[in-house]
DNA sequence: GAATAATAATCAGTACACTGACGATCAGTA
DNA sequence: TACTGATCGTCAGTGTACTGATTATTATTC
C-alpha cells in the first residue's frame, strides 16, 4: 500500500493543480469573459488553417466532440468565431476565427501567459522545466 | 513569449492529466459506480472522526462545500454515508460512514491503487516521485 | 436583551467533461 | 442502385467545480 492517504496520490495531486491552474487563469482574466478551455479553441483555431471542422479542433485541444460544440456555442454567440457548412462535404461545419476574435485573443494572451507564471510561481526555473517535460512525457503516452 | 504554443502551456498540460487521471480511474474502477472525488470524500471521512461536518470534510478533500454538498448527497443516496444533525449545533450536519460505505471502500481501493499506477505508467520511478514532489510543493503554496 | 457578525448548509446559475445514442451525410462495394 | 460502414455533428444524461445569494443557527458585542 504505497498510497493509503488518499491525498499523496497522483491523481488527487493532479485534480488539486488542475483547481489551481483554472482558479489562476480566471483570476488573470477576471476583466474578460473567458475561461481556459475557449482560450485553447481559440488558439488552437489561431494555429490552424482556414478550414477546420470541429472534429479536429476538438482534437488538437483535446477535447471531445460534445464538450467542443458547446464551447464553440458560447464563443460563437461572442462573435469571435463562426460557422459554415462545407458545401463539399454537407457533414462538416468549417470554423474561422473572425476579426473580433483574432483581436481578442491577442489582447488576452499577455494576461494568459501571466496565469501559467502566477501557476509555477512556487517552483524555482529549474523544477517548472522539469515538470513540464514531465507531465509532457505523461500526456502523450495517452 | 515563452509560451506561444498553448498545447505547451503549465495549465493545458495539467489539464490534459487531470483528463486521464479522471480516465484511468473510471475504467479501473468500471465495474462499480464510482467518481474520483466520490472516492476522495469516502476516504477523509474514513480518515476522519466520527462526528466531521460539511465544511471540514470539503476542506479536507479540497473541494468547495456546494460540490461536497451535491457529490455527498449521491453517496448518502447510495447507502455509504449517512448524515444527522448535530443537536449541539443545529448548523452542522454530521456526517459518518456506514457499514456498506466503509465495506465498499475497502473493497475498490485496490483498483483504485491500480489506477494510480496507470497514470504514472510513462513515468521511471524516479520520474514518478519528483512528479509528485513537485505537484505537492506547487499545490501547498495555494 | 437586541443588534451584529460569523458560520453551516443549500440553491441558482454557468461552464466544463465525459458517455452513449441518434440522424445526416459521404465513400465504397456488390 | 441498394447496402454497408465510416464520419460529422448534435442531443440527453450524469457528474464535477466554481461563484454569489439566501436561510438558519450560533456567537459576540454593546
Amino acid at each position: 500500500m504505497t498510497h493509503s492517504d488518499f491525498s499523496a496520490m497522483p491523481g488527487h495531486l493532479i485534480r488539486r493543480a488542475h483547481q489551481i491552474a483554472v482558479a489562476q487563469f480566471m483570476e488573470a482574466t477576471r476583466a474578460h469573459d473567458v475561461t481556459p478551455l475557449q482560450y485553447a479553441l481559440l488558439a488552437a483555431l489561431a494555429q490552424s488553417p482556414d478550414d477546420v471542422d470541429q472534429v479536429t479542433l476538438a482534437q488538437r485541444a483535446a477535447l471531445d466532440t460534445s464538450t467542443a460544440a458547446s464551447t464553440l456555442d458560447r464563443m460563437e454567440a461572442k462573435g469571435w468565431i463562426e460557422r459554415s457548412i462545407d458545401p463539399e462535404d454537407r457533414r462538416r461545419r468549417v470554423l474561422h476565427i473572425t476579426r473580433a476574435g483574432s483581436g481578442f485573443f491577442k489582447r488576452i494572451s499577455g494576461d494568459v501567459a501571466g496565469a501559467q507564471e502566477s501557476i509555477l510561481a512556487p517552483l524555482s526555473k529549474t523544477e517548472r522545466e522539469t515538470l513540464c517535460a514531465l507531465l509532457q512525457k505523461m500526456n502523450s503516452a495517452a
